[in-house]
DNA sequence: TACCGTTGTGTACAGTTGTTCACTTATGTG
DNA sequence: CACATAAGTGAACAACTGTACACAACGGTA
């Protein structure tokens, strides 16, 4: 798996990566793979199943630190990309399997999103940060905040790990979306769809 | 570039196609595929030029049809998903090019974004929707509708496009995810970053 | 009609791929 | 220690890959 995630990490596609390129790499005879996984896609699944937890660690990180809520999007969203930074390949694989070949792959990073967003929805609820959304709306909200934060993780990953600047515009741009959408939520009212 | 298009179409990834079975699914002998392309990225990079103009039919159906603003969103995220529909291979390649192999590609497909965001936006101002806006806050509210677009795409393409009802649920709640944008722009102040 | 540039063909080759099988080696538990 | 299970090995296979080359058919223009 370490060797799949390197590979995906120096710029190949998972969709792309064979069996013996992966033990290659791994330092390991071919055949060895099969006492592992079953086939290229199986691997992929396992690597979903490391990701989730990779995604809770930074969660647990974002309710930690913030306390106050008034910097609540600043600083989730500098954990979010030092999070990226620190598990760059585990991000790549991400994006890439959102639009990817297997059919479960993308299923499970998909469904690790959901679960992220409800998460999100929970927290706002419990720090009395939107009071006056319906449930439905709330999540609608968290749905769009987790859409948002994913596809500035294409942007993140397009340019390089130590290019401060741009890492600093995504930074604000990102934070922005995210204000312009909770501005969007404190003045939204269910009936004016 | 049709067969490729083809195998993307019927869930291959791009990047793990070769030469071989492109020309095979053209109905071709391999080595006709040097005639064309010096590889399988410059056929990629033609496919984003491709891309382009579907992309551009879609917009200029959008601002034929948009004349009345208050249906504005609607009647927007129905014509993309019927082209959406429409082009399914294209749009496919689109969602798996954004995190693709071929930084050419990738750097492609956003700039493409970059651009229709940038029309969107001429088109707001032309409209006098987004008076109250600076130029950079509209360019930033236009980035975000179309990024939450794009992300609907990967929706989209994750159910069959005879779903009817699931296509439904997906045209309703990214035409919710725009209105709530609009909303938060409607009330955005440039100094309350 | 003769000609030329474009597209397509057939053959060839060396390298890579996934998967199989019988085998050795490592590892940790009773 | 002995032993069962897990992990790694090496050789072999047929199938497939990208690419090269010399040659043939096509289409349009002079």
């Amino acid at each position: 798996m370490n060797a799949a995630l390197t590979l995906v990490g120096k710029g190949r596609h998972f969709a792309s990566l064979g069996i013996r390129e992966v033990t290659r790499q791994a330092g390991v005879v071919p055949t060895s793979f099969y006492r592992h996984f079953r086939n290229m896609d199986d691997l992929g699944l396992q690597l979903v199943d490391e990701l989730g937890l990779v995604l809770r660690r930074m969660m647990r990180e974002a309710r930690n630190n913030v306390l106050q809520a008034d910097k609540l999007m600043e600083e989730s969203v500098g954990i979010f990309i030092s999070h990226v930074q620190a598990n760059r390949s585990f991000f790549f694989f991400m994006a890439q399997g959102l639009a990817g070949e297997s059919r479960a792959v993308q299923e499970g990073i998909r469904s690790e999103l959901r679960f992220f967003a409800s998460e999100l929805a929970n927290d706002l609820r419990r720090l009395r940060l939107a009071d006056h959304l319906s449930d439905a709306d709330l999540d609608l909200t968290c749905d769009l905040v987790v859409r948002t934060v994913a596809f500035s993780l294409t942007d993140l990953l397009g340019v390089s790990p130590d290019d401060d600047y741009q890492i600093e515009q995504i930074r604000k741009r990102t934070t922005r979306f995210l204000q312009l959408v909770f501005v969007g939520a404190a003045h939204w009212q269910s009936g004016e769809a």
